[in-house]
DNA sequence: ACTTTGTTTCGTTATTCTACGAAATACTAA
DNA sequence: TTAGTATTTCGTAGAATAACGAAACAAAGT
């Protein structure tokens, strides 16, 4: 195995993939959603009523954000609770903060 | 032309817009130096020498920033001098801090 | 055991993204 | 006018994304 030089800071990675899991504007409503909701229940019935896709697409933006770590679902059959990963939240939300200010 | 439902607020849509334009490292990677190098000149030829990619395809990448509003070039031929789109910028950062803080 | 219910996974298709090298561009210098 | 320079555009190819409906799942109720 070679040894490869790193590019791009553990950040940058990040950051990335943190803006990659937010680039679809099906994704920024679930988080908003999600958000302004803490606390409360958020099935992903809750969320199809409101969006014009089908329950099977919107399942699939749920597991990018899962997959992205934005997300977690409690699984309470046969629903299952959304809500937001808060320690992941902090992290993106801190990446983005001194991403913007230059800290 | 039937009337449309708004589903996505103008801020959802410019949230996806901006996280689109950052989804990828190496265009994190541009604007990290852009930003670190305010005043300076920034050429394409000054990024593509820390970069393990070819000069074509930073430049797609510089392209899509273009796209994205974050950054603009001056053409100071041959050179053409990059840097950060203050005002798109600043308005990026705004509705990232929003979205983070839920203010 | 069967049905119902909310949700996900699968199979498929169309589109978009990422990457490269070769060729084109646009201006300067000789 | 020709050569040189920095950068972009083009053509192409492979990978990833987004969307849908049908089928699968997993637990609860009948």
């Amino acid at each position: 195995m070679v040894t490869e030089k790193k590019f791009y800071t553990e950040s940058q990675q990040k950051m990335a993939l943190y803006a990659k899991a937010m680039a679809h504007p099906v994704r920024i409503f679930i988080l908003d959603f999600l958000a302004d909701n803490i606390g409360k229940c958020c099935y992903s019935g809750d969320m199809a009523e409101e969006l014009p896709i089908a329950r099977s697409t919107l399942s699939e933006h749920l597991k990018e954000l899962k997959k992205a770590g934005l997300i977690q679902g409690e699984i309470n059959p046969p629903y299952i609770k959304y809500c937001i990963n808060k320690v992941n939240w902090e992290e993106a939300k801190e990446l983005f903060q001194c991403f913007y200010e230059r800290k």
